[in-house]
DNA sequence: GGACAAACATACACGTCTGTATGTATATTA
DNA sequence: TAATATACATACAGACGTGTATGTTTGTCC
């Protein structure tokens, strides 16, 4: 076929991006095929190797692709100093993370791929790796709030900011985990904002709020 | 090669099944080859396909292979009345089920190939859901006790029970997860009794204990 | 103790996927 | 506007894994 502009290249480029995580969300990534990588976005093998190296380049583009408009949404809210009660903040990211995740379906899509999808073995050993990067960070995070948290005095008084904090994070980890292997199931998603509550109700000093 | 006694051909059953956990857990199941396989256990592919129809039934031999023994090791202690407080038969079998995974090298490894080397596609779909069955069978029998602890006022009178028994079961999962894509690493694994010990504190009254 | 089948090993045919080499038409540039 | 590199499609060789068919030896049963 002829050649396009540059601009047609890069639409053929996401067209793949795209194709890619469909078919490794169907298929898997081990048992996806070039072939019908390049078949679901119209094109042949030769314009897949032609745009990437392999199977595997292919793949962290398409994680690229949904990973960086993600954090470029989450950050903001993450590292907001707005709320008056640091608890509140908590509150708000974890329901801000599990409404983007319902919001999105690209990214529930990967997300999906990466820990369900894809054998975190040789070239993708690092899948894992990358994805436990953004549950670390959150970790930190969710340490120095509670701190704040426990300095200001809206946190029971006999809780361990640190020991806390990994609570909200296996929470939060293993919340993620269930609504990912049930497939986002609606008795699961409806329970999600009482959870983020409850969970958060055992912070708090019982008799004062 | 000439014929064994039942007892031989059952030994090489066995010797075939830890093969494959082996072979599995370091190539993924995708990656993974019938000779591969063949040539850890001592055998040839020929070996393989007596004793079992394809890879998929081999996986599923795997699996039974471990889950069986530790549901027989697991269930009286879960389903046990002895404790006093109802809050503790939960963090005890908390604590029994982290340690049987800490105890259990085999069992470690079928539940890191399910969750981090096995695309759960096709003819493995249905891992998940045989993963995920324990999990609900726990998350009921949570609610039961958290229930029995609420009428007996060893909880916080403000909790709903089946509220914190869906914390808990998300910590559970949260835990498991840490912990398999970590690979035990032994800063996390120090941490666990604490942390179990930090969920259930959030649980009971603060001033009365 | 002979017949039979168990418990494998060996050999073969088949499809399939990968990587690359080559062809080709056109956008881009000098 | 001629030259060149781009953006693919097409063609090819090779490796590899599966499933099955067949061979071989020996435990087991009557």
């Amino acid at each position: 076929m002829a050649r396009k502009t540059k601009e047609e290249a890069n639409r053929t480029r996401q067209e793949i991006i795209d194709a890619a995580r469909a078919v490794f969300h169907h298929n898997g990534v081990a048992r996806s095929t070039l072939e019908q990588v390049a078949a679901a976005a119209g094109v042949t093998r030769g314009a897949v190797y032609w745009h990437f190296k392999n199977k595997t380049e292919l793949f962290f583009a398409m994680q690229a692709d949904v990973f960086v408009p993600m954090r470029e949404r989450l950050d903001p809210i993450l590292f907001s100093d707005d709320y008056p009660n640091p608890l509140q903040a908590i509150e708000a990211s974890l329901r801000e993370f599990f409404l983007i995740l319902d919001e999105c379906p690209t990214l529930r899509q990967v997300l999906e791929i990466m820990s369900l999808r894809c054998e975190n073995v040789d070239q993708f050993a690092q899948v894992q790796k990358e994805a436990d990067r953004p549950g670390d960070e959150f970790l930190e995070k969710l340490e120095r709030v509670y701190r704040k948290a426990a300095l200001r005095g809206s946190m029971r008084p006999d809780l361990d900011p640190a020991a806390v904090a990994r609570d909200t994070w296996a929470f939060a980890t293993g919340l993620l985990h269930a609504l990912l292997t049930r497939g986002f199931e609606a008795k699961l998603k409806a329970q999600v904002d009482a959870m983020i509550a409850t969970h958060m109700a055992l912070r708090r000093c019982p008799a004062s709020g």
